[in-house]
DNA sequence: ATAAGGTTTCCAGCCGCTGGAAGGTCAAGG
DNA sequence: CCTTGACCTTCCAGCGGCTGGAAACCTTAT
């Protein structure tokens, strides 16, 4: 198989499959002419890291994972380590993003959003506080 | 007021505040001896950057609403509608993070966490479908 | 022979900083 | 006057995870 089989079957882009071999999260063959040439197990582990990246794993963690999941004496309490403390970042995120999420909302709804220059949203930016819900 | 002063006081970097002057954010005078001089009206900004940025905006945001917000003449659905489209992206993103954090919790919960290799998140992610939940 | 579609490598850029090196400046203390 | 230390300057490189583009090579079909 060449990278653009490969690509359309894990549905991964052909330059993020080099970029992987880059970093030495796959190792293809190469055939006569200098193409690569990959085989099911490659495939295999570029779905794996397709599903990792996903699921919000950040690469080094895949290259964790990957090893674990080639390790036939690991411990699965490695690998929950893992999920866990990345759950716990993506946790984190929504977090943050909901902080936002709620000022902006507020901020927007106070604003009319007309032809007028008046804007609760560039005052609360000026001033560190919104104004559209005092007095 | 040095850089090392408007940093205490906007709680940004002395690095970022040099980056933004790169990127034309801000345009601080300069002393005799080379140092920047920042006045009031650039702590102003400063603080404007600083929570326009917390809200998660882009600097090309925060360019167009820095923009908006020394322009008299602005019409604030102009405002409106760079903070409606930044919510959506705050949106998707949550959406997308939530379903990560679901798919990536049951895995988590099915996992025993001890000294065995048994997975079920290697099996996800081997597989591309969880077993722990079949037959 | 040529054209179209693969493939290769390499280099640069995205975002928003952040770190570090090498040097200039300033105020306080000996 | 000299040193120390805190501050400031510029410049260059790197983070993560790709992504785009250029220039060249390979394969297949007409």
């Amino acid at each position: 198989m060449n990278i653009g089989d490969v690509a359309r079957l894990s549905g991964l882009p052909a330059k993020t499959i080099r970029y992987y071999e880059d970093i030495g999260l796959i190792r293809p063959k190469r055939s006569a002419n200098g193409y690569r040439s990959f085989g099911d197990s490659d495939l295999h582990r570029l779905a794996f890291l397709g599903r990792a990246r996903a699921l919000g794993f950040t690469i080094e963690d895949c290259r964790s994972l990957m090893a674990l999941y080639q390790d036939e004496s690991r411990e699965s309490a490695q690998v929950k380590r893992i999920a866990e403390d990345h759950l716990h970042r993506i946790d984190d995120k929504i977090a943050q993003l909901q902080g936002m999420r709620a000022t902006l909302a507020h901020l927007v709804s106070c604003c009319a959003g007309d032809d007028r220059p008046d804007c609760p949203i560039l005052e609360d930016l000026g001033a560190g506080e919104a104004d559209c819900c005092k007095g």
